[in-house]
DNA sequence: CATGTCACG
DNA sequence: ACGTACGTGACATGA
């Protein structure tokens, strides 16, 4: 059966259900609604009332029962679109469902993770030729939109039911293209598994310390009001918006005449890389311009937003995952965005400490070590960097020996360095041009850096290869899994377009096998927990990393399963390997 | 809505 | 001669 939801709001704990349709076949639909109302209309004098909709009793009712345990009876299998959404709002609504184990929009990403969307309408106008109402066309929009709960029950009817019985004939249209190769499996074993889990940790959300939040929007106040002021004594320049870069490039290139370093489509450059360039030739403005920039996006991004984002019932931030997000098949995490927590500066630190676990529990934070490095050692085979991971040692460290010829005893920092540089450069596809620019060295210099790498390296080389020829070949690459991007810029005669497609061909085998990873490993971390008789909960992916918040008592236990199940979650030729941290902030578990 | 910029892995 | 390291999401500006 598929099943979809009609709500008050597209967050889940503010979300009151309204109606519930029910799909047995494409053609066999009912729709159940809960929460309609009477349309708000303005009475004139002698009007009757309109006629209150007849709803239901509510689900949780004794009267809804046979619902309710079709819905919480796992044996019953259950499809939708995008269904962590409607779970979600069923779990408000007291329903526990059960037995989700088709999704059409996940469905829709393994098969094609390029679509621009995966909105069930744009689906069945591609692949059935169907026309579906929007839900615009619904409710009306602007100021004349109406709550869903006013919309007559007929039409909600119509509207509702034919989400659910589309999810069914998407489901019977994308059957034959989900046996190809492993895609059916990755559906039904990695993300249809990972949507429970995910709904869990939409659910549960993460606290913050208002009252820290509250001192740091104080202290950048102040410090931006500072850098402000003196921004507009060296500038000289009344009536400046720092937030402008057409406004600063004016002031920079144009007044002062301070030498252009990169022009973009529009006009000169301002961002950091050309502000740090004329810093070094001995400007004070833009050391101050980066130091407004700096405070700028970490107080309008987060300290002033997130305590807004603090949801009234739980008193938490709840992010939203898309699991169609990334077309390398990671996360992404949206409204807001927890995946990109600074961390780099001192400021941004300051900022990760305001994460906290619930009162008098800890996080516990584990992340995996060099997991895209490890994952190369493991596709590529080669044995140079196999035997490094395998030594167990500091990956750079090692590769900084290989390459410069010196026992690992004698490499210096400058060397890991550059080896680092090296070793990230790599899993980008990164030419001499991005390196001689990363390392301030000559293109030159650069060149011969890279063909030592490689002559040292040569699997790593040969993996790389055959990554652009698969792409090439069968048009997609395809990760640990199974799981495929497809490149069709790889043939294009636009040499920067198919450069770029070669770049994706190589990173994507890499990025994508350990977003595979990190899922499997979430999957068995969410199951283990409870099994364990654990209260910890998971609350946060960061692509790498997963944020548990735990009882102190069960801190030591929850370790020590992250470790087994991140590390367990496929058998390479190295070792994956697993660091833990536990704090009381997000910060300090990450020290 | 496009653009530039910048936060993260 | 060209442009130049992968993947995201959010904010502010300005049209």
């Amino acid at each position: 059966m598929a099943f979809d939801t009609e709500t008050t709001s597209l967050e889940p704990h503010d979300a009151e259900l309204i109606g519930l349709s029910l799909a047995a076949s494409p053609g066999e639909v009912w729709y159940l609604p809960f929460g309609h109302e009477a349309p708000a209309a303005t009475l004139l004098d002698g009007d009757a009332p309109p006629a209150a909709p007849r709803n239901l009793p509510p689900i949780t009712d004794a009267a809804c029962a046979p619902i309710r345990e079709l819905l919480e009876d796992a044996a019953v299998a259950k499809a939708a679109h995008h269904a962590k959404y409607d779970m979600q709002v069923l779990r408000r609504a007291g329903i526990e469902v059960q037995g989700v184990s088709y999704d059409s929009m996940l469905a829709a990403f393994v098969l094609d993770p390029s679509r621009r969307s995966y909105a069930i309408d744009a689906l069945a106008l591609e692949f059935l030729g169907l026309m579906m109402s929007q839900y615009t066309d619904i409710v009306g929009k602007g100021k004349a939109q109406i709550p869903f709960a006013e919309v007559p029950v007929d039409k909600a009817a119509a509207y509702c039911g034919a989400d659910s019985t589309t999810v069914l004939a998407l489901r019977e249209h994308f059957a034959p293209d989900l046996a190809r190769g492993n895609l059916g499996r990755l559906l039904d074993e990695l993300e249809m598994p990972l949507v429970p889990v995910l709904a869990d940790m939409e659910w549960a959300g993460v606290a913050i310390d208002a009252a820290h939040f509250a001192r740091l929007a104080e202290e950048l106040a102040r410090d931006l009001a500072a850098l402000e002021e003196e921004i507009r004594e060296v500038a000289g320049v009344e009536g400046l918006n720092l937030n402008s870069p057409r406004q600063l490039a004016e002031v920079l290139f144009e007044k002062l005449e301070l030498p252009v370093i990169r022009r973009t489509k529009t006009g000169p450059s301002t961002d950091a890389g050309v502000l740090e360039a004329l810093a070094e030739m001995g400007h004070e403005l833009p050391t101050l311009i980066l130091q407004h920039r700096e405070l700028q996006k970490l107080k309008s991004t987060y300290v002033d937003v997130l305590p807004a984002r603090v949801n009234r019932h739980t008193g938490r931030i709840h992010t939203s995952y898309s699991q169609v997000g990334a077309q390398t098949g990671r996360l992404s995490s949206s409204d807001p965005n927890l995946q990109n927590i600074p961390i780099r500066t001192p400021r941004g630190e300051a900022i990760r400490r305001g994460f906290v676990p619930r009162k008098g529990w800890r996080f516990v934070v584990a992340d995996y070590s060099q997991i895209e490095l490890r994952l190369l050692a493991h596709l590529s085979g080669d044995p140079a960097i196999v035997a490094a991971f395998r030594g167990g040692g500091d990956i750079h460290r090692e590769t900084a020996a290989i390459i410069f010829g010196v026992d690992v005893a004698d490499v210096t920092s400058e060397m890991r360095a550059r080896a680092k540089t090296i070793n990230f450069g790599t899993i980008y596809g990164q030419g001499p041009f991005a390196l001689s620019n990363q390392l301030g060295i000559s293109q030159d210099e650069a060149k011969a850096f890279i063909s030592e790498y490689f002559a040292r390296f040569a699997g790593v080389r040969a993996f790389l290869d055959g990554c652009v020829e698969r792409a090439r070949d069968q048009g997609y690459v395809e990760t640990l899994f199974g799981r495929r991007r497809y490149i069709p810029e790889i043939h294009d005669k636009n040499f920067n377009l198919r450069s770029f497609a070669e770049r994706t061909s190589q990173n994507t085998p890499l990025q994508g096998s350990a977003a595979d990873l990190i899922k499997r490993a979430m999957v068995r971390v969410h199951a283990a927990l409870p099994a364990a008789g654990l209260e910890a909960t998971l609350l946060l992916q960061v692509h790498d990393e997963l944020v548990v918040e735990a009882p102190p008592g069960e801190v030591e236990t929850v370790s020590a399963l992250l470790r087994e199940h991140m590390e367990d979650a496929a058998e390479l030729s190295v070792p994956l390997v697993v660091d833990v941290g536990v704090g009381e902030n997000w910060m300090d578990a990450k020290r």
